[in-house]
DNA sequence: ATAAGAATATGATAAATATCATATTTAAGA
DNA sequence: TCTTAAATATGATATTTATCATATTCTTAT
């Protein structure tokens, strides 16, 4: 469903969600561990997201990333978006180019409602909801 | 969510669901053609269904693959699985090991009941069910 | 100003997936 | 039984994704 990149980079900017704030920034390396991603690999992650505006990062002795109050209100599936693009959520699981609500794939009729449920979900979540959750001990960010 | 390989797959098994019987084997070249799939990437695909009885195939003159009333009974996750796997479909969005209902990550609660219903559907629903929706213009196997 | 600590930009390497090619085996028909 | 036409087994190549490494730039504090 999700690439490797997705995965780890909702790992990481939830990390964030929960542990920085514009006061505690947090360098590549104590995201990376506790997360348990590849540093090199999560810091090239971390910089196209806050290319993208999703997460904010400042440079320099006592820099690091952060997530604003701006930032925590975003949708989850913003993440996702930014790292994979919108191309692989929505398109046919049979990848026909012409599979939609008038010619149907043969498994459109399966498939597609779920997705606009999850779709619809990862938009109404923020990353302010998931960690609230984290923090209240309904989910957790484990290794 | 499904790699290549199943899409084709699925493509194919869908193809031979429609056009093939015992008495009507339909060879790899005239099934790659309609789908629109490389041929050796399909022959490839089809030798493995074949070796796990997902399909049928006789070698030689007059040989090619078709399915059986049995093949045709099937539910539509079994061409997944014996293509992906199992893991692929079941396995925690975020790839945390010990995500379960009872320490769920971040995501589980929105994805979880979501891919259950998928999975559930999909293995109700059987190669014979979506040959008969094909037919009868409820969908389309195009391109 | 300048030194040091951080992200940033860039690109190299490794692994997985997708694609292509071909020699071998099997089955049918002459 | 021999020839031919098909799947099968095997493996090579290409592309994408994942991973790693490092020189550059920016920011803070001295």
């Amino acid at each position: 469903m999700f690439t490797n990149s997705v995965k780890y980079a909702l790992k990481a900017v939830l990390f964030l969600a929960v542990h920085s704030g514009e006061e505690r920034k947090i360098m590549v390396k104590d995201i990376a561990e506790p997360i348990n991603v590849p540093k090199a690999y999560i810091a090239k992650l971390l910089q196209e997201l806050s290319k993208q505006e999703i997460i904010s990062s400042t440079r320099g002795v006592k820099g690091g990333f952060y997530l604003t109050e701006s930032n925590l209100k975003q949708p989850v599936l913003n993440v996702i978006y930014a790292i994979d693009g919108t191309y692989r959520m929505n398109s046919c699981l049979l990848s026909l180019e012409s599979c939609n609500e008038y010619k149907p794939c043969p498994l459109h009729h399966i498939v597609s409602p779920m997705r606009s449920k999850l779709i619809k979900s990862l938009k109404e979540k923020t990353l302010e909801d998931l960690s609230i959750e984290i923090q209240s001990g309904l989910s957790y960010l484990p290794l």
